[in-house]
RNA sequence: GCCGGCGUGGCGAAAUGGCAGACGCAAGGGACUUAAAAUCCCUUAUCUCGAGAGGGAUGUGCGGGUUCGAGUCCCGCCGCCGGCACCA
């Protein structure tokens, strides 16, 4: 292909008007406080997940993304908005500094290298950003900003009342330490020795790390927590109002893991104290012949009895040593001892007994539960293996009452009537639960609670290449520095590779570790997560240097268009992959709601509405990966076809949401289609070379003609206010055919279509605008800057429609009617079409059903 | 296992409950050309009747249903993809 005559010339133009455009500061967007601000503009604020700036360079699916929002960039340009579109990196990261250590570069020259390569990538398919704004995470401009923010978190509390942040000055409990939004905690968490780093739950994916795929273990470790939990609730609620795919939501509901329950205490009537359980269901508090709670319990060793001391310990080692993987090997069988201790159940006071085992998890609830086994399947199993009682208390409401005597073969856990439960008895479920809770509060033994699966955030990392702290610690204390003292940049060293330990690698430093004379540094470094929190906010205002946003530039661009609701606003539209579904997307919810609450923002939500494009596969149908050798590199796309080939291809694979394989022939296709394009304007020269095609002059449109430009208005128009960017390009394609082989040829349609085109195929359109310009008026300016023109329903209109003739709903025959022909002309007409006649062969017609402007159904009595 | 999403020609796909397959790819035929490339034109869901012109039947994963009319709505399956995974 590459030897092949090009259809147009586009490596001759496209270099030019990127370039251009650059010099030009095409798409510079104005804040409320430039002087060339133009306020009676609406704004538009249209943002990708900006990338990783790896060393494999850009993606085809970066590719498809960036097209969709740049085509809507460009499009609300034209009609008038302001709009900010900006790019930036996220370039903190493992992989930098993983190759800094293999080839004993710093990571900030490679991240340099890489993202100079990723810009000019960017540039070279003729995204309209506003190159003005662009920061990287890694800039000590920005990361200041970074721990300006964790600052504001470590100095600040939830208050459960007002359900919000406040600053921690206004926590009047004894240790402000308890209830800061960042603390230090030891706990297990997840460390991973190959990397030398520990990771966030959600950044192990099988009991391996998602980054590499190294084994990961549990042990206990100090470490900077974020206390997402505090949130929960609200970042559940407020997602209702979000203009968010539907399953996103409901993934990040699910990560965010709701429940309503009860808490119950269990008195352990050999000791003083209580055990309390979360269940959500207390109706079958009846059922609880036992308990169970985790081997890591606290309580564990205490209440164990001497002669079972040597079985338990037994057991909490082997636990302890099992991997995550191990532990939630689905198919494993239950496991547990028997601690000798004993439990009161509150509801009937028995005494029930009381063991330990590895399905009752720590981290969820109280680490203990009731079991239930009638009526929960994983109580039921260990129940069945340990020949514990089984009490039915729940029977299936439509089951007769013998049929639930006989003891199950498995247990039952819908709703039902509750049986052998004293007070609850007859009670269907849901009243069952509201009566015994209200029981429990009355008697002091439990309360309705809502339980919820998010874990706090585990926010340090045992790396170089991330922020540092903004912390010291003075005699095993830790304190804040001052917002003077940001940024808090990494010391240089020459040897920043993991210690092998947990010690992290800023802890070799050991000039920079010293603080003061009493203290050190905080060692740890932040997570890649953190730059990526707020860099949208950075975007309103790239190089504010009193504030992390100036508030005149984040009140603008992050406003809402319903003014009466403050939750309504931030970003207009974002683009990213669905991988973010639950981390980057929660995380930065987290952060925004807090600097609401804070008082630094004017919304509660940072992205009013989300699109996720679908992933693009290997042309064999599978997933791009190097070792199945199926990756497209979009830079060769460009050379052989030309940037605007690249991003209509991909416009035009289908759907922006759904997954779909490459295919270079389709992306000829698109190829072949800007060639008509071309010379819909352009015919080749003598010497080869291209000229303003003779075959063009002024002439009127006809009336097809007429009616193909403004269905073509229409449909882009709405196909692009939908993101329908594949139907938009049919319809552009019907239009060029429409004109392409006319001679003469109407140069109207050129001014009609070429601005249409423009959003998609940006260099083609503007080499073409321009060129005609130097031969026929109505040319001025340039394609990207006319404003977008609507389309005149009149033009529409057609004299004459062909109706569709239905017997039964079976089309049978057609005919031609005006347009304004009445009901009963049309009923008429369709009973007159032969073929129809023949169909209804004489029979009674009981109606006849009129769809205007589509078709007639001749029904028949049956 | 639970929760989502998706199943339409040889392929990517299109279709406010209203004539299924627009647009593109591939394939076949033709025009132009010394020839090729490029370009342009025609055909192309499947089966079937017909010498032909032109008909007929079937068809949106499978089975039911609602409706004058279903790719689209409802119920029950099957398959693929994604997420979660002992969350009490």
């Amino acid at each position: 292909m590459a030897s092949q005559r090009k259809q147009f010339p586009f490596s001759d133009f496209e270099a030019k008007w990127q370039s251009r455009w650059l010099a030009d500061q095409a798409f510079r967007a104005r804040n409320p406080a430039d002087t060339d601000f133009d306020s009676a503009k609406p704004k538009f604020y249209v943002l990708d997940m900006f990338p990783y700036p790896s060393g494999e360079g850009l993606h085809v699916g970066h590719v498809e993304g960036y097209t969709a929002t740049d085509i809507i960039a460009r499009y609300k340009r034209m009609r008038g908005f302001n709009v900010l579109h900006p790019m930036g990196w996220d370039a903190f990261g493992l992989p930098a500094e993983q190759f800094a250590i293999k080839t004993g570069q710093h990571p900030r020259v490679t991240t340099e290298r890489n993202i100079e390569r990723f810009r000019a990538q960017l540039q070279s398919i003729g995204f309209s950003y506003d190159w003005a704004r662009e920061f990287s995470t890694t800039d000590p401009d920005y990361f200041r900003w970074t721990q300006w923010i964790f600052l504001k978190l470590y100095n600040s509390w939830f208050n459960p009342i007002a359900r919000r942040a406040e600053p921690i000055e206004t926590y009047t409990g004894e240790d402000a330490d308890e209830v800061r939004l960042a603390y230090v905690a030891e706990m297990p968490v997840n460390w991973c020795p190959a990397l030398g780093t520990v990771l966030a739950n959600e950044e192990v994916v099988d009991g391996k790390s998602e980054v590499g795929g190294h084994p990961v273990e549990r042990r206990p470790m100090r470490q900077w927590m974020l206390r997402i939990t505090a949130y929960a609730e609200r970042l559940i609620d407020e997602l209702d109002g979000l203009d968010w795919p539907e399953g996103i939501k409901l993934l990040q509901r699910n990560w965010i893991g709701r429940s309503e329950g009860a808490l119950v205490k269990f008195e352990i009537p050999d000791f003083k104290f209580e055990i309390e359980v979360f269940t959500t269901r207390p109706d079958t508090l009846f059922g609880a012949t036992y308990m169970v709670i985790s081997p890591e319990h606290p309580l564990v060793l205490e209440i164990t009895s001497p002669d079972r001391r040597a079985d338990v310990e037994a057991y909490q080692k082997e636990v302890g040593s099992q991997s995550d993987l191990e532990r939630t090997e689905l198919s494993k069988e239950k496991t547990g001892v028997f601690t000798g201790a004993f439990a009161i159940n509150p509801v009937n006071g028995e005494k029930i007994p009381l063991w330990i085992a590895d399905y009752v998890l720590m981290g969820y609830g109280t680490g203990a539960i009731m079991a239930v086994p009638a009526h929960d399947e994983r109580d039921f199993e260990f129940a069945k293996k340990f020949g514990l009682e089984i009490r039915q208390v729940v029977q299936e409401s439509n089951k007769s009452a013998d049929a639930a005597e006989p003891s199950p073969d498995a247990a039952f856990t819908g709703d039902g009537i509750a049986i052998n439960s004293g007070l609850l008895d007859g009670l269907p479920t849901p009243e069952a639960k509201i009566k015994i809770v209200a029981w429990l509060e009355q008697n002091g033994l439990g309360r309705g609670t809502i339980n919820y699966k998010l874990r706090d955030w585990l926010f340090s990392r045992q790396r170089y290449w991330g922020e540092p702290f903004p912390i010291v610690w003075t005699q095993g204390r830790h304190s804040a520095l001052d917002e003077a003292e940001l940024p808090v940049a990494q010391p240089e060293m020459e040897d920043f590779k993991p210690t092998g330990t947990p010690e992290p690698p800023l802890s070799k430093a050991r000039d920079w570790l010293t603080y003061s004379e009493q203290a050190q540094r905080e060692t740890n470094t932040m997570p890649q997560w953190a730059g990526s929190c707020w860099y949208y906010l950075r975007f309103c205002d790239p190089r504010a240097s009193e504030r992390f946003v100036s508030a005149d530039a984040e009140s603008y661009w992050m406003a809402g268009r319903a003014k009466s609701d403050a939750r309504r606003g931030g970003v207009d539209l974002y683009v990213g992959g669905t991988e973010h579904a639950v981390l980057h997307l929660l995380y930065a919810r987290f952060w925004h709601k807090v600097l609401y609450d804070l008082g630094y923002l004017s919304t509660s939500e940072p992205f009013q509405r989300l699109v996720n494009q679908g992933i693009i596969l290997g042309p064999d149908n599978q997933k791009m990966s190097k070792s199945r050798g199926n990756v497209v590199n979009p830079e060769n796309v460009i050379v052989e076809y030309g940037a605007d080939s690249l991003r209509l291809y991909e416009m035009f694979m289908g759907p922006l949401e759904q997954m779909k394989p490459w295919s270079m022939k389709g992306v000829e296709g698109v190829y072949r289609f800007l060639g008509r394009v071309w010379r819909l304007a352009m015919s080749e020269t003598q010497e080869g070379g291209w000229a303003v095609s003779p075959d063009l002059a002024e002439i009127e449109l006809t009336g097809s003609q007429l009616r193909v430009a403004h269905a073509t208005i229409k449909k882009v128009t709405e196909d692009i206010e939908s993101l329908a960017f594949n139907t938009a390009i049919s319809q552009m394609m019907i239009f060029t055919n429409e004109f392409v082989n006319l001679r003469p040829r109407p140069v109207a349609g050129l001014r009609i279509l070429l601005p249409l085109l423009s959003p998609f195929a940006p260099h083609i359109s503007e080499e073409l605008w321009e060129r005609l310009g130097e031969r026929f008026p109505g040319f001025e300016g340039r394609a990207s800057s006319q404003e977008w023109r609507l389309h005149d329903e009149s033009f529409l209109a057609v004299e004459e429609v062909e109706y569709g003739v239905q017997v039964n709903g079976k089309v049978r025959d057609r005919v031609r009617a005006r347009k304004d022909a009445s009901d009963a002309e049309l009923e008429e007409s369709a009973l007159g079409a032969p073929k129809a006649r023949e169909a209804i062969a004489g029979k009674p017609v009981s109606k006849v059903i009129i769809v205007r402007g589509k078709l007639v159904n001749i029904v028949l009595a049956k």
